[in-house]
DNA sequence: ATTGACGGTGTTACCGGTAACAAATACTAT
DNA sequence: ATAGTATTTGTTACCGGTAACACCGTCAAT
């Protein structure tokens, strides 16, 4: 059995709360005494009990993070950079994986509630599907939503300019002489429908008429765009210039298009969103749209931190911070040779 | 406040233990009682605080993983492979990523120990570096090693057989008819001395000799390999087939090959080891020698679980686990044509 | 000498569950 | 009728911490 506060009091004959208070650096505390304490606490090994802690202080320090693909680079990146603001606050990440299925979300997010402190969720809900957050928000859960936005929720977001999103990967094709632009879909989302309306503003802003046969479902994973583009190519009749949600679904495309015999970059210019890593390392270096996901996850965590804390109050209680994207030209767009391999770390 | 035993036991005028036990399904309870219990809980939405129950049973239902790099995709399906066995089991997970780095892996995996049932630990101690563990384990905690092993430590471990990784790697290259083979090997870990091992004992059959300039030591990162590749290239004299320590490593030699104006899988052929995401939409899609992390994750898990039930015990309690890998030829390493871009998932 | 303030420590109760045992009730067997 | 048994519920104590407050000795001010 590990080492108690009482085997301590024991040891030196003093009570437990005098070495609750070394072990916590109080400072009514006769620094001998803490010495003498903190002496035996090490040649016992002593680690506080989380649990008891936790049930005394009702502070677990632990965050729950919720994402919807753990495979994709892009939540691991977020995870490890909220880690690294969340550790060196003594908080540990217990992370949950919903493969993209909002009935696990809901039962996950409700367990980690009770165990956690607050909440950092990737929500794979439609964005219009807020009831049930509605009532933990309002029951006083502890909740950030980063990178997907949910409408109407009084609750601190991190997230991207998706619209903006959109609008810089389809002006990138215009401005390359596109005129017949496809867009591959995201699943019913704020993100999806953002970056499908940051399209449709670019194509307006530029006088190109919006034909809603370009504009087809695929959802985020590399599969969904995959099977879209094999699907349009076999019809026939398919644009010579595809903007697609995201990069994993540009992927799959660029795969079907390589799959029919033509020419990524040449034949069908690509542009993803989220700057997967490795994109610069692929056959044909990926075109994106990219934010910071290092800022992303930083700038989430400590949002909860101080929701924790209590340090978000009144007005500005439910920030909402966007971290800017901006395009990466690479040579599947087919935007010259701009993309040289680089040194990366 | 969130709704507790007490406050279900005053609505019904019961005592907490008919509660704690309607809740538990315990056996010995009333069938009629423990329905009207649970509507109730449901109306007041009750959920079970963790800490108190994990305080009391000494059983919290969190596993901690403890990886030395998110952001590698071999690590983060490991981790998806893990969750997959927690969940249904009850269990949750607490991440931990140590950059490599032991010194924080030490000190993350103390804290883990007292706060869950059990560890998974892909570890980034040099292999004969085993006191602590050894210690923590004598003291009763339960650790699973994963992907990494630690020389003579009484613990279960789930691996892959690296000796054969580094035949299978440097066999291939032989087949090929290369004569001259440098290996990029990795820091100081069972792994990396296993595949080199592998690597000399191939040579060894095939009657080639060991030159030990042709081995480089570069880590497991892909800066490492960019840096190590880039160096031996430049001092003119290197080999014409390579077999680096994993894919990160390989894939940041193939950026120096081709800065240096080389092709890779004509020039100079590269085979890596770990089947890193998206290997085979690599501008040269990497020929490497891989194994089932679904298989490695699942086993680790479910090993664990065992342990934390305490049903290993005896001779066996310590098993090792040993996942078989296989040869992936893709066109680095230049052979053939045989790696056709095949729909995958 | 008395009062008050202060630094340092101990006491008690409580966080929200659960184990172990006691007790009440109904029913069975003799 | 009585003891014995099974079923169901309640009581008490405890898991390992912490908050709030009580307490004690010492010293300074009056």
């Amino acid at each position: 059995m590990p080492t108690t506060l009482a085997d301590i009091a024991h040891e030196l004959g003093v009570s437990k709360m005098t070495i609750s208070r070394a072990i916590n650096n109080h400072p009514e505390i006769n620094a001998d005494t803490r010495h003498r304490v903190l002496e035996v606490a090490r040649r016992l090994n002593y680690r506080p009990n989380q649990h008891a802690r936790a049930l005394a202080t009702n502070r677990s320090y632990l965050l729950g993070m919720v994402v919807p693909d753990l495979m994709h680079s892009y939540y691991a990146e977020l995870l490890r950079s909220i880690e690294s603001v969340a550790r060196p606050a003594g908080f540990q990440i217990v992370v949950c994986n919903t493969e993209e299925d909002a009935g696990r979300e809901l039962s996950e997010v409700q367990a980690l509630l009770r165990g956690t402190d607050g909440l950092i969720v990737a929500s794979a809900l439609p964005p219009a599907e807020t009831k049930e957050y509605r009532k933990m928000i309002k029951e006083g859960a502890k909740i950030v939503l980063i990178d997907r936005e949910l409408a109407n929720l009084h609750c601190p977001v991190v997230t991207t300019d998706n619209i903006r999103v959109g609008m810089l990967a389809t002006e990138h094709l215009i401005s390359l002489g596109h005129r017949q632009i496809g867009h591959l879909r995201g699943k019913p989302s704020a993100v999806a429908a953002d970056r499908f309306e940051g399209y449709k503003q670019a194509l307006a802003k530029h006088a190109l008429p919006f034909n809603a046969s370009l504009a087809r479902e695929c959802g985020f994973l590399e599969s969904g765009g995959y099977e879209a583009m094999r699907d349009w190519i076999a019809e026939g009749c398919f644009p010579k210039a595809v903007f697609a949600a995201n990069d994993p679904a540009a992927i799959g495309a660029m795969q079907a298009i390589e799959e029919a015999g033509l020419r990524v970059g040449h034949d069908l210019a690509i542009v993803g969103a989220g700057k997967i890593h490795y994109g610069d390392m692929l056959r044909v270096p990926l075109t994106t749209v990219s934010w910071s996901l290092a800022e992303m996850g930083q700038a989430a965590a400590e949002v909860l931190l101080k929701l924790i804390d209590n340090k978000l109050s009144g007005p500005k209680s439910a920030p909402r911070i966007v971290i800017a994207p901006e395009l990466i030209v690479r040579q599947s767009s087919g935007a010259g040779k701009t993309g040289k391999t680089k040194a990366r770390r």
